[in-house]
DNA sequence: TGCAATATCATTTTT
DNA sequence: TGATATTGCA
């Protein structure tokens, strides 16, 4: 193992001797370096490679410190076990959920599952007269669930109303949840825990398994996943916790802070290596990013030290409208690109996955090379959702979510009140739903007609399912598609034949990554494993990560990624910092660090942008800048504002605004500038 | 019952 | 502005 090329704190933390560790490490320190290279060490100290496990929070941070870790320890790393959290409490759950109820195969229920399921059981509930918002009450449930693994009694009155609806809800939609068959994403920690606790035969495995725990970003770890730590670590207390208290984004999901700033009282003799030498960013960012954060009341300071003294200015720009600042964003990309910087060393950062859209346009318009980084925008598409639900039923007779959903998709004269009829009577004589469905027949006041095409419909499911015993699961798919006549009812549904051609392109995707799952799986491949996997990583379609092109992503997403040149956009207040939702305050702090994750994320230029007005619920609205520029430092930044020089006539958006901006962009010298 | 026209209404972040 | 709930008509 070459430990020459670590500093001293870093060659600290590595050959740190087995036990608690905690490596706080600033942006930009060498963090995942750091845990890749003490992997290493511990392999070369003859550790065995299946004995250790390294649990990240995203797939992406998986897949790229796997790739990493096999780079540096060569093949014998590939049985080291690199996952996420949820990947790993899915794993543990599919060898013994069975004890706590669930079937052997459970499904695992996305965000749209969970949404319809509550709205499904909450619909008779209200706050002040007022439909309740679904998708609070999903997130309070959630809140609840994280909360701990023991519900505890709450004093009446604390919390908002969601919170108190949520513990009205929350039995029920867990017994909904668990009678087809499926886990949320909490339950894929939490029902873990629930069997280390009942069945300790079922925690000494896995804490046979596994010797050595790493686990990266610990700052974000809510107290559900510290337990799942804990526990698996059990007396050996080999834990490395690698993380940054400034870059904690992830407290509305539960992540304490404590976890990592307390991580010595729950593991007494931890050794501590504080990393505070930054070789990422040149020293005009670091500062900027290091006056955004220093605000922030109650934090432990840290020293970050600039090993790049020298570097451009960071650049604030201030543009007349959204379009303009996308338009100049894609101007000033040409330009790197141009220079020779690679596209993928470029990237576009906002606050909120809605921001992307202009940028898509003007990057499209300059044919631009990009992707949009997650965005889960391919699985939120109707038709897509519509497919999936179609696959879930056949492969999962008990989820009725989704069933719901298809049932009369395409129309087939299957309306509201025939499925009241179905739902009334399956609840009745204690019946699953799909079981009414198929004695259809002999529902009482369910008119004949509505009957025969009840059972067409039933017959249609059960033969598909046969199928699927004996042919290949894509075949399935498509042939299903093509009895319930789906590309034609997409032709005819759509408003011209690109939206329609695009909506089939939709479709396709889906398809080819069923079918490209099984040629990859053999024969072992299943519906339920591919439908698993699905929600587990939403972003599976691409094998390859994409070269080549620019990324267009959230904060939340860029964070542990690094870019020679980081645009981040809508510096405006409500954006960044973000209005919170409905009158609840925003977590100021938290949005103070998302600001600072974003500016780290640079490394040679970091420019921000804003944009005078917007159109908002087809107004335009005038827009504050951002108070987090109010922070910047006088010394090593630069604003250059178009706005004065470029008022944007009325109307609609015209070509001149943009040939008046290239212009100026030229003249302004744009990122021609010396060096600070 | 189904579907089209009309009213309403919201707007984070992710596994 | 664009997506979804609701109404009203066939």
């Amino acid at each position: 193992m070459d430990l020459s090329r670590l500093n001293p704190e870093q060659r600290d933390a590595v050959t740190a001797p087995r036990g608690p560790l905690l490596v706080l490490a600033g942006a930009g320190s060498g963090k995942t370096r750091v845990i890749i290279h003490r992997i290493g060490w511990l392999l070369a100290q003859g550790a065995s490679a299946d004995s250790i496990l390294a649990v990240t929070f995203t797939n992406k941070a998986a897949a790229e410190m796997k790739g990493r870790l096999l780079r540096l320890a060569g093949p014998v790393a590939a049985q080291v076990w690199v996952s996420t959290f949820h990947a790993l409490g899915a794993e543990v759950a599919r060898h013994d959920l069975f004890r706590l109820g669930w079937p052997k195969r459970f499904a695992v229920a996305d965000a749209g599952d969970q949404l319809a399921l509550v709205r499904r059981l909450s619909r008779s509930l209200s706050v002040d007269g007022r439909a309740l918002d679904a998708r609070r009450v999903v997130a309070a449930i959630s809140r609840a669930k994280n909360a701990g693994v023991v519900p505890e009694p709450s004093p009446e009155g604390q919390g908002d109303d969601y919170d108190v609806i949520a513990r009205e809800v929350l039995p029920l939609y867990q017994r909904a949840l668990r009678a087809q068959g499926a886990v949320d994403f909490d339950d894929l920690i939490l029902l873990p825990l629930q069997l280390f606790n009942a069945y300790p035969q079922v925690l000494a495995r896995w804490r046979r398994r596994f010797s050595t725990l790493l686990v990266d970003e610990f700052q974000d770890t809510n107290r559900p996943q510290f337990d799942f730590v804990r526990l698996l670590a059990g007396k050996r207390r080999d834990v490395c916790a690698v993380g940054d208290d400034d870059q904690c984004i992830y407290s509305w999901r539960g992540a304490e802070v404590r976890n990592i700033l307390d991580f010595h009282r729950s593991f007494p003799g931890t050794q501590e290596v504080v990393l505070g030498r930054n070789y990422r960013s040149v020293a005009p960012v670091l500062a900027a990013a290091g006056a955004v954060i220093s605000v922030i009341p109650n934090r432990r300071p840290k020293l970050l030290s600039a090993e790049r003294p020298h570097g451009l200015p960071v650049q604030v720009v201030v543009l007349p409208s959204e379009e303009d600042e996308a338009a100049w964003v894609a101007l000033g990309v040409e330009k790197r690109l141009g220079e020779g910087v690679a596209p993928e060393e470029v990237a576009v950062l906002y606050r909120t996955n809605g921001q992307s859209r202009p940028f898509e346009e003007s990057f499209r318009a300059r044919s631009l090379p990009f992707e949009v980084v997650g965005g889960s925008e391919f699985f939120q598409q109707r038709d897509v959702k519509d497919v999936v639900a179609y696959l879930k039923v056949l492969a999962n007779p008990s989820d009725e979510v989704s069933l719901l959903r298809i049932v009369n998709v395409p129309a087939r004269g299957i309306g509201d009140a025939t499925m009241e009829r179905l739902l009334q009577h399956a609840q009745s004589q204690g019946l699953t739903v799909q079981a009414s469905l198929d004695v259809a027949g002999a529902v009482e006041g369910l008119a004949p007609g509505a009957a025969m095409r009840v059972h067409s419909f039933s017959q249609l499911v059960a033969r598909m399912r046969e199928r699927l015993r004996r042919e290949p699961m894509g075949q399935v798919a498509r042939s299903l598609l093509s009895e319930i006549g789906f590309a034609e009812e997409t032709r005819a549904g759509a408003k011209d034949a690109g939206v329609a051609q695009a909506r089939m392109r939709s479709v396709e995707g889906v398809l080819a990554s069923l079918e490209a799952y099984q040629s990859r799986e053999g024969p072992k491949a299943d519906l339920i494993s591919w439908l698993n996997r699905l929600s587990l990583d939403a972003r599976q379609e691409e094998e390859s990560p994409e070269r080549g092109r620019v990324a267009l992503m959230t904060l939340h997403a860029a964070k542990g990624l690094e870019f020679k040149v980081v645009f981040l956009v809508g510096l405006e207040e409500g954006f960044l910092p973000h209005s919170g939702m409905q009158g609840q305050p925003p977590n100021l702090d938290e949005e103070r660090r998302l600001a600072y994750v974003g500016f780290t994320r640079a490394r040679d230029e970091l420019i921000l942008t804003r944009a005078a007005t917007r159109m908002r619920r087809g107004r335009e609205v005038p827009r504050t800048p951002s108070r987090f520029l109010l922070d910047l430092p006088g010394v090593g930044v630069e604003t250059l504002d178009l706005t004065a020089a470029a008022p944007t006539p009325p109307g609609p958006a015209q070509p001149t605004v943009f040939a008046r901006l290239k212009e100026q962009f030229r003249s302004s010298g744009g990122a021609e500038r010396g060096s600070a």
